[in-house]
Order: C-alpha cells, then sequence, then structure tokens
DNA sequence: TGAATCACG
DNA sequence: ACGTACGTGATTCAT
C-alpha cells in the first residue's frame, strides 16, 4: 500500500520555533535573520523525508494570515493567543523556501486553517487507497483517524512522536477519533478560546461521552443529568454546539490540489544546498536523505558494473572515485574504482581495472577530478599506473573552504550540496565519482570568490601529488637499533615498575585514577592536591617521596616503548622504511598532520629520544637533510602585523627573544632569566595569550604575566592592533584566513559561553599565524621538489615536522642541493620580516638537528 | 568512546 | 566572576 505523509507545518514550525528560543540570543544567520524555527523545522522535515520513498505522498499545510471562517463565526476563536513572536514570523517565508528547495508540495489559502487543509487531503488521500500518515502537535487532528489514517503526535520537544491510529486511540485517550470533537465541545480548548460547556472538565466530559457517546446524545439526554451538570448543560447547549462546529476539522475544502500532484519526485541537490547556504544551516544537507534522482544535479545519474570499460566515454576530463579504506590505501588494495565522464558511471573491480588496458590507458591521457588526490597518485604508483593531470580534488577543496571539514567524505559532499545516505559500495562510488564535475565547479567559483582559487591549484593540488610521493619514499629505520633501544627500555621500566610496587602495592603506574588515589587519596601517600598526576603535578613533588621520581622515571619508558618502540615496530616496512600518511585535510590551521606511525612527534629531546631519533637512518651509507623555518610563526606575526620594531630584530638577524627581553625591560642586564620570560611571552602572544597561562608558564604571578604582556605591546604596538583586528573579523565574519585565503571559522566566536567564546578567541588569533606558516611551508616543499627534478632528482624529501624539510640522499647529493634548497625555503614567501632557514647533514635523524 | 597523559612543532 | 595558552596523534584505562 503506497504511504502519504501529510505535515501541518503550522505546528511542527512552531514547535520548532519554542523548542530552540533558548534564553539569550536566537541563532541567527550573520545578517542576523533569525533561523532558529526554520533550522529546527528542516531537521524534521529532513528526517521524515529520509522515511518517504519516490511516488509516495508528502504534503504541508500551512495557515494563511487573515480572517478565517471559524473567526467570523465565533468572534472569540482563538482570542487569547498571543500574537505569533516576530522572530518566528520572519521565518515564514525560509520555511516555504525550505519545502520548495526540496520539492515538497506545501499549501496554504486566507481563509482556511492548516487543519481543515490537511484534513481535507488526508482524507483524499486516504480515499484514493493511501496509507496516510499526518504530523502534528495538535490533538484537535486525532479525529481524522480511521482505518487509512494514523496520527504521529508529537511529545514535548521535537524528536518524539506517539503514533496515533483506531487500534490504540481509545486507550491513549479514552474517546474513539471522531469523539473528540464531541469532548471538545463539552471540555472546550483553552488554546482555541473554546469554552465548551462551561464546569466541565476532563474527567466529567471523559465520563459523559462513555455514558452516552455523543455530545448530541448527551444533549438529548439532558434531562436524565441530574443536578447543576444537567443544567449547566442545557443552559449552554448552544455554546456547545458552537464549539462542536468549531471543533469540527473540514475535510471537504476546496483545494486546487489532489494527492497525485504531491507524489514526492525527489529533490534538486543544487537547490536543497542553495537553501542551506542562504541560511546558514551547515549540516542541513547532511541529514537529507540521498538524492532520488529525476532532478538537477542528479538528473541522469546511472552506472553499471563492468569488467571492462565500455566504449563511449567521451571528453578528455573523467572522474575518478577509488573504493578504498582511507586509511589503509598503503597496505591495502583498493576494492574498486568508479569512474565517470559526468554522464554515465562505471563500477570495476580493482583487478578488472587492473586488466583492462582501455580503462588505464583512459586514466593515463585525462584530465582527472576526485577525491582525494594523494590516496589516488600514491595507489597508482604502486599498482605502477600512470595517472592523468589532477585538475581537482573535492576533500581538498572543501578543506580550503572550510578547514572544519576535515576529511569526511560525507561531509565535503553535503558541504557543496550532495548527500550520499544510504548509497553503499558500487553505487556510491559512482554516484560520488558522477557527481565530482558539478561540485568541483561549485568549488571553484567559492575559492576565487574567497581568494584561495591560487591556494588550491598552485599548492594543494600539487601538494597532493608530492606527499604521496615522500608516503612511497618512506622515512628510513634501522629496526635493530629500534628493538636494542625497546629491550632496554623495557629491562628499565619493568625494574621501575617492581621498585613503584614496593611503595605502592597493586597500583597500576599506567592508570591515572588509581595513581591519584594511591597518592593523594584517603590513605594517600602525600596531602591532598587538584586533580591530576600529570609530569606538572609530579615534579614539583619529586622531592616529598621517594616513589615520585620512580614513576616519572617509569612513564619515561613506557611512553618510549609502547609509542616509538611497539607502536612503531609494526610499521617498518621489509625495506626498512616506515610510510606515514600525511594527512592534508585534517587540521584545523591548515598544517599537515602524520598518522600511522605519527612520525611528527618523534622524541629527541631526553637521551632516550636520542637514542630514538638515531635510530632513523638509512642503511646504505645515505644521509640525511634536515632544513628548518628559525621561528617562522613570529616572523609571520611581524609581517602580518607590519610592526616595524618586531620585523627590523628579524632583519637584522638578532635573537629575537634575547631583543624581546631588551624592549620589556630597558636598561636592565639580559639574563639567561629575562630571557626564558621574553620567549614565554613571543609564544603566548602567538597563542592567544592570557594572563593566567603566561604565569603558569613562567612560574610567576598574574601581575608579573600581566606586566610582561603589557610590556610586550609597549614595544611592539602594531601586534597589539593587528590581533584587535582579527579577533573583531572573527566575531563579525566568524571566520579568520591565512595569507593565502584558507579559511577557519569559528563557531563559538559570539558563544554566549565564556570559556567557549574565550577559546574561539584565542584560536582566532593563532590560526592566521600557524596557518599561514603552513601555507608557505607547503609553498616551500613544492620549490624545494621543483629544483630536484631539475637537477636530476638525485635526492628524495621524505619528511615534513611543520617547519622543517627532511630529505634524504647520498651526502654530496645533498651537499651540492642543500644551498639552493635553503634559498628556495627563504624564498617561497615574501614576508616583511625575511624567512631564515637552518640545518644540517647527518647519518640520521638526530645528528641533523643538533 | 572519552579522559588523561605525553610526544612533537 | 567567569577559567584559560595554539595545533596535532598514540596509548592506556575505564565506562
Amino acid at each position: 500500500m503506497p504511504r502519504f505523509f501529510i505535515i501541518d507545518g503550522n505546528s511542527l514550525l512552531f514547535r520548532s520555533y519554542y523548542a530552540t528560543a533558548y534564553p539569550g540570543p536566537l541563532m541567527t544567520t550573520t545578517y542576523g535573520l533569525p533561523t532558529n524555527a526554520v533550522f529546527a523545522f528542516s531537521n524534521m522535515i529532513a528526517k521524515i523525508l529520509c522515511s518517504v520513498k519516490k511516488s509516495e505522498g508528502i504534503f504541508v499545510g500551512f495557515d494563511a494570515d487573515g480572517e478565517t471562517f471559524r473567526k467570523a463565526e465565533f468572534s472569540s476563536y482563538k482570542a487569547n493567543r498571543k500574537p505569533c513572536p516576530p522572530e518566528l514570523v520572519k521565518q515564514f517565508p525560509a520555511s516555504r523556501e525550505l519545502l520548495d528547495s526540496l520539492g515538497i508540495m506545501h499549501y496554504e489559502e486566507h481563509g482556511i486553517e492548516a487543519d481543515d487543509i490537511c484534513g481535507t487531503m488526508a482524507k483524499k488521500a486516504a480515499a484514493e487507497g493511501y496509507e496516510v500518515t499526518v504530523y502534528t502537535s495538535d490533538r484537535d487532528y486525532l479525529q481524522l483517524i480511521d482505518d487509512r489514517i494514523t496520527v504521529e503526535l508529537l511529545k514535548t520537544g521535537l524528536s518524539q512522536t506517539i503514533r496515533v491510529d483506531k487500534s490504540n486511540m481509545k486507550a491513549l485517550f479514552g474517546y474513539e477519533p471522531l469523539q473528540t470533537i464531541d469532548y471538545k465541545a463539552l471540555r472546550g480548548d483553552s488554546s482555541d478560546n473554546l469554552p465548551g460547556i462551561p464546569g466541565i472538565g476532563e474527567k466529567t466530559a471523559l465520563k459523559l461521552i462513555e455514558e452516552y457517546g455523543s455530545f448530541e446524545s448527551i444533549l438529548e439526554n439532558a434531562e436524565k443529568i441530574k443536578g447543576k451538570l444537567g443544567e449547566k448543560i442545557k443552559e449552554n447547549a448552544e455554546l456547545g454546539r458552537e464549539c462542536y462546529r468549531l471543533a469540527t476539522i473540514v475535510v471537504d475544502a476546496k483545494l486546487p490540489l489532489t494527492p497525485d500532484a504531491c507524489l514526492y519526485k525527489g529533490y534538486a541537490p543544487l537547490s536543497a544546498s542553495r537553501f542551506a547556504e542562504k541560511y546558514e544551516l551547515r549540516n542541513f544537507v547532511s541529514r537529507l536523505p540521498s538524492a532520488m534522482g529525476k532532478e538537477e544535479g542528479d538528473r541522469d545519474f546511472s552506472y553499471t558494473v563492468e569488467k571492462s570499460l565500455p566504449g563511449g566515454f567521451a571528453g578528455d576530463t573523467v572522474s575518478v572515485y577509488l573504493d578504498i579504506e582511507p586509511g589503509e590505501y598503503h597496505r591495502a588494495d583498493p576494492k574498486g574504482i568508479a569512474i565517470s565522464d559526468g554522464k554515465a558511471a562505471v563500477y570495476m573491480d580493482f583487478a578488472s581495472f587492473l586488466a583492462d588496458n582501455a580503462a588505464k590507458s583512459l586514466l593515463e591521457k585525462a584530465k582527472i577530478l576526485c577525491y582525494d588526490a594523494k590516496c589516488l597518485t600514491y595507489v597508482f604508483r604502486k599498482s605502477g599506473l600512470k595517472i592523468g593531470r589532477i585538475e581537482g580534488d573535492l576533500m581538498i577543496a572543501a578543506y580550503l573552504l572550510d578547514s572544519g571539514i576535515k576529511a569526511d567524505e560525507a561531509a565535503v559532499y553535503a558541504r557543496f550540496g550532495a548527500s550520499l545516505n544510504g548509497r553503499e559500495g558500487g553505487e556510491r562510488a559512482c554516484y560520488c565519482a558522477y557527481l565530482l564535475p558539478t561540485l568541483l565547479e561549485k568549488a571553484k567559483g567559492e575559492l576565487e570568490s574567497c581568494g584561495a582559487y591560487g591556494l588550491y591549484r598552485e599548492t594543494e593540488l600539487p601538494l597532493a601529488s608530492l606527499l604521496s610521493e615522500m608516503e612511497s619514499n618512506g622515512f628510513p629505520v634501522d629496526r635493530s637499533r629500534v628493538v636494542s633501544l625497546g629491550e632496554e627500555a623495557k629491562a628499565k621500566r619493568d625494574a621501575l615498575s617492581r621498585e613503584i610496587g614496593k611503595y605502592l602495592p597493586g597500583v597500576n603506574p599506567n592508570s591515572p585514577r588509581q595513581l591519584q588515589e594511591a597518592l593523594f587519596g584517603e590513605k594517600g601517600l602525600l596531602p591532598k592536591r587538584g586533580k591530576g598526576t600529570g609530569v606538572e603535578v609530579l615534579l614539583p613533588l619529586a622531592g616529598e617521596h621517594p616513589v615520585i621520581p620512580l614513576l616519572l622515571e617509569y612513564r619515561k619508558y613506557a611512553k618510549v616503548l609502547s609509542t616509538y618502540v611497539d607502536g612503531l615496530l609494526p610499521y617498518i616496512d621489509g625495506d626498512s622504511k616506515v610510510r606515514t600518511y600525511f594527512n592534508q585535510a585534517q587540521t584545523a590551521t591548515g598544517r599537515l598532520s602524520s598518522s600511522s606511525p605519527n612520525l611528527q612527534n618523534i622524541s629527541g629531546r631526553d637521551e632516550e629520544g636520542e637514542r630514538l631519533r638515531k635510530a632513523f637512518r638509512y642503511k646504505d651509507g645515505r644521509c640525511l637533510l634536515s632544513l628548518d623555518y628559525s621561528q617562522i610563526e613570529l616572523r609571520v606575526l611581524a609581517s602580518l602585523s607590519h610592526c616595524k620594531a618586531y620585523i627590523e630584530v628579524f632583519k637584522e638577524g638578532r635573537d629575537i627573544h634575547s631583543e624581546t627581553a631588551r624592549r620589556i625591560f630597558p636598561g636592565r642586564e639580559i639574563t639567561h632569566e629575562l630571557r626564558r620570560k621574553a620567549k614565554a611571552v613571543n609564544f603566548a602572544i602567538i597563542y592567544g595569550t592570557t594572563v593566567y597561562g603566561l604565569s603558569e608558564q613562567i612560574g610567576g604571578s598574574f601581575e608579573e604575566a600581566q606586566a610582561l604582556i603589557d610590556g610586550f605591546y609597549g614595544a611592539y604596538p602594531e601586534v597589539k592592533e593587528y590581533l584587535g583586528k582579527i579577533v573583531k573579523d572573527a566575531t563579525t565574519k566568524g571566520y579568520v584566513t591565512t595569507v593565502m585565503g584558507r579559511r577557519r571559522y569559528l563557531g563559538d566566536i559570539n558563544s554566549p559561553n565564556y570559556a567557549k567564546r574565550e577559546g574561539a578567541r584565542r584560536a582566532a588569533l593563532n590560526a592566521p599565524v600557524q596557518g599561514s606558516a603552513a601555507d608557505i611551508l607547503k609553498v616551500a616543499m613544492l620549490d624545494c621538489r621543483k629544483l630536484i627534478r631539475e637537477h636530476g632528482d638525485k635526492i628524495d624529501m621524505v619528511l615534513t615536522v611543520h617547519d622543517e624539510i627532511i630529505f634524504g640522499g647520498k651526502k654530496e647529493d645533498l651537499e651540492e642541493m642543500r644551498p639552493l634548497l635553503e634559498k628556495a625555503m627563504d624564498g617561497a614567501y615574501p614576508l616583511e620580516a625575511p624567512l631564515k632557514v637552518e640545518g644540517r647533514i647527518a647519518e640520521d635523524y638526530y645528528s641533523c638537528k643538533e
């Protein structure tokens, strides 16, 4: 039996408004239009739409303004209603646009109420044989229930409904569907200002209906009803009849719509996303069911599963989507590959693709649109295949427009207006490939309008290929050194564990909880402390109890063992290389991250770190060259703020921390201590300084920290001005950008919650600095890659760590390239405070860093 | 799954 | 009076 969904638009919209009208300012667009009701309403509609199949009915009825026949007949009808909040009225047009964007039929007409529109449609649809469900929070609708009509009654809140049908109606409410009207005639309805029979409440009304069946029957039998009750019924018979008429939903209104006209044909993804953009409803598209075909955007989507590429693929640009586990492409082969020319889409299992010369040839010659170019180029390289020039990558495009999107595929497609909900396997892969030309075209427009198209084309797209190359190269490791480090660390850790056991029997030193209890709890060894057992808590207590230093030592070896020995060994390939994943669309600021294993946090500061880093070396005599930017973030800050004094320090090649100390403490001799404090302030500024944070860092008072900050701003006034402007921009625009146009949105920057707002403020201060440094490093990497190619590809790029690029190759080749590479890095981006590069060649990762 | 901890820039 | 440094990823415990 086909189904038909009818929605009482006003009822749901009102609920949506009040459920999200929290104290404080309402949710609005950046231009101040309230959107809270539309937000909640659109989520409800999306949820309902997810259960609607194509060619089932869906229809929304609204109240129109103007006088209704009920009001004309009974002047006090709804007279007690508070006027609709203006903040909700402003959202009425958007609620209609929502439905239009989804292709959902809706209707409203002066003089008719939503009840009558919905009631009429419900009865018509039922008469045509549909299984009808009506969504509302209005109990009047229960009178519509019959064999074919069910009501989904909203409970308080938004998400829960009660399904009321013919079978459970009486049990739930105590009367049958049609008796809803009789009940109203007796009881009245305070929300509609219908008095009913004065003096009759819920209990009496139910009793009378149970006894006499209907309101008319009650009137006929009024004589039999004793006492005041009987009198009241007789006295108010006409009033009751009036209420009966008013409570009766019209089911034969003249509508210009038939149920047939409401059969759902699917929605156009682009119109849905235009709506979401207009009202800044970020997650709306992702809540929708996957587009159901027919209209704009996926007008002609179809796909086939083939063992070889069918003829007829045309065009010099081809969309490719790899069906593969995103975090495992180094080791696992793809399940399959989807290829589309923007019209047809074909899915081939990967083995078939590898055997199909026509398909391989097509991808070798064509311009390629894809999702995740780095993965694609890696897989092709690994399979010994060539791939054409990458012209677009939807993942990267989305990330540049909003770094919060990250590498979340469904969110990326949703960002550009397509929902992948309900699509799986080959169909999903094909749909993803099929959409690429349309969505990338849209992305291009957006990137251009926010000034990031250059970053996209010139930096991030080529970088994807470079990163995949670096992943293929791998970073060299001497397994035997790691193993012997592990053996010693294990011995030391276990010895420490036994010692600790003497003081803290039965306590697992890996468990912060048990440790907290054992050290600072009721029977603890030390007086109560605040939360935590981290190194910052334990270190000051090292002299208080002999177990404390043992714990600190234990932690050190446990960390080395678990993360850097046991955690690393499984990743060492047969050729003594570790192959990390450089995540290109992951961080909020635009930095790369590294995972499986993370090669960007290899310890190197203490003795164990030294031994560990010395294990990262080639076994064939090749060397490493590490080049890192000196103080790149401070140079970026100096340049972005155009601060004369700050820039001057860098131009003259002086030590920035000592110079800052000199300016904060004029006339004083700059001791190690004063330099340390100045260094802390320099970093505090980058991190979105707080007095508290700085005082913690320097181990001083708030007053001292405040004085340092004031001193800094006194020395570098343009920095203060610049940071103020960043916050102001972030507050009004809701995002900040890097020098190359990368965007980070800060949803909490206007939050009523102080902690959230302040957190967003600090992130806003840091992101342009950290992110611009990341932009520059990426350009530098590409420039270095180009140089290496121009000089015969004799060395490899093997790792990058935020301000550092590491190359591998023969010593003489590294020596030859080194000055060229340094120059390339220096010149990667023209900053007012010039970039400076340092580094050296050595046999291992430790030795080239000092 | 999230918190705590600790490694890096 | 609020409760705080920015950005990551891996491991471990405990729910």
